[in-house]
DNA sequence: TCCTCTAACACTTTTGAATCGC
DNA sequence: AGCGATTCAAAAGTGTTAGAGG
């Protein structure tokens, strides 16, 4: 499920190539009750220190570190949204010169993009509190024209991934509900179509599973491919690596759970990763979730029409998110009524990012003047 | 010439269905 | 019949590379 977010534009964000937005603490930021913390922090921490590359491809690719959350303070009873969307860090354009990145000049516009949203959305807070909520499927594409809903950015860009915990009782009504925004500075990343750091890259083998299949055994350490090339020394270097693995992947014991369980008591020194062996694959996030596809719109990331960009935004000032805002009246009078989530009146312009500069730049706290009284806003 | 992007490659992991044993 | 464990095949996902294109 993917919608239209307004423009990223933060008035806070850093404009400058070397200054994050500030750190989170220990992974962790409390709004009010609300505690959002970034469970694989240390993972992206390892990635950041060394200036995390994602790759993005015409067809979507997946996120490595993917973001990984775990939520606490939330009502047990309410029903919650919990979304994902990607803000530019600053206004350049980036090219790798031999050993760091530097600027290439101003960036590009920004494509129309897409929020993720979680597909157990919406489920209540005992739900979202169980276990950790993890985004692995959330794609990323650098192709304007993508139809599939993933997350659209430019590449040799810089990004910052935000999640959204929104309470409401359906996606139709986020609009008008209160919600909180968070991110965390070491999730920042630079959009890449092929890796240029090869620490990243050593980085990546080392951690994610399926790139073992280069790492063991893969066609460049069995002579096919390899070759002298233009990244010589990431082939020397991952062909090291891969002399360098232990105990070889159970190959054939399969069967999802039961085999990886069966894997880990029979190859104990082997090499998971963390996200594979963090999550218990028993646990889904299934229960108490209400059944979107049943609702017609479907749990799976949807489309928006196209014609809203973030432009539109641009020139929004801040307003009570309120669903009778002049802004929102603008941004949909002509936007087709039909039953999709993404298309619900009202519900793009839920203003995710039109009064960031009223909030702490790393976490955001947004509520209804209606309700606003009963909110609090901590800012760690 | 340089830089960016894409498709193909060979491999691993994930997923879901089928099968087996208790 | 029901349940859990195991097996199998197909699909999905991975980083690297050469080559295309600007």
């Amino acid at each position: 499920m993917s919608l239209l977010v307004p423009d990223h534009q933060d008035p806070h964000q850093n404009h400058t190539t070397d200054k994050p937005m500030p750190p989170s603490k220990a992974g962790t930021q409390e709004q009010g009750i609300i505690k959002l913390s970034l469970v694989n922090s240390d993972l992206w921490k390892a990635f950041h220190t060394t200036g995390t590359e994602m790759v993005i491809t015409k067809h979507g690719r997946r996120m490595f570190p993917h973001c990984n959350i775990s939520l606490s303070g939330l009502d047990p009873l309410t029903n919650y949204v919990i979304m994902m969307d990607m803000v530019p860090v600053d206004q350049f354009k980036y090219k790798w010169n031999k050993e760091e990145w530097e600027v290439a000049g101003k960036a590009e516009p920004q494509p129309p993009a897409h929020t993720y949203v979680h597909p157990d959305s919406p489920a209540m807070g005992s739900h979202w509190m169980k276990q950790s909520i993890s985004f692995l499927k959330a794609k990323l594409t650098n192709n304007t024209l993508d139809q599939h809903g993933h997350i659209i950015l430019h590449s040799m860009h810089r990004y910052s991934p935000r999640f959204h915990v929104v309470q409401a009782d359906s996606p139709y009504t986020i609009h008008w509900s209160p919600y909180q925004t968070f991110s965390f500075s070491e999730t920042h990343f630079t959009t890449v179509t092929a890796y240029q750091n090869n620490k990243i890259t050593k980085l990546k083998i080392d951690h994610n599973p399926f790139a073992k299949g280069f790492r063991e055994g893969g066609p460049h350490f069995q002579g096919k491919r390899c070759r002298p090339s233009k990244t010589s020394n990431n082939a020397e270097e991952t062909r090291q690596i891969g002399r360098d693995a232990g105990c070889k992947s159970p190959s054939g014991l399969q069967g999802s759970l039961s085999a990886l369980k069966s894997a880990k008591r029979h190859c104990p020194n082997s090499h998971f990763s963390p996200w594979l062996l963090d999550q218990d694959p028993t646990e889904s996030l299934n229960t108490d979730t209400l059944d979107l596809s049943r609702q017609g719109y479907g749990c799976e990331e949807q489309m928006v029409p196209a014609s809203m960009t973030y432009q539109a935004y641009r020139f929004a000032e801040h307003k009570t998110p309120s669903p009778y805002s002049d802004i929102d009246n603008r941004l949909c009078s002509d936007e087709p009524h039909v039953p999709d989530v993404a298309t619900v009146p009202g519900y793009h312009s839920h203003p995710f990012s039109q009064d960031m500069h009223h909030q702490h730049p790393t976490a955001h706290h947004h509520m209804p003047a209606s309700r606003q009284h009963t909110a609090s806003t901590v800012a760690t």
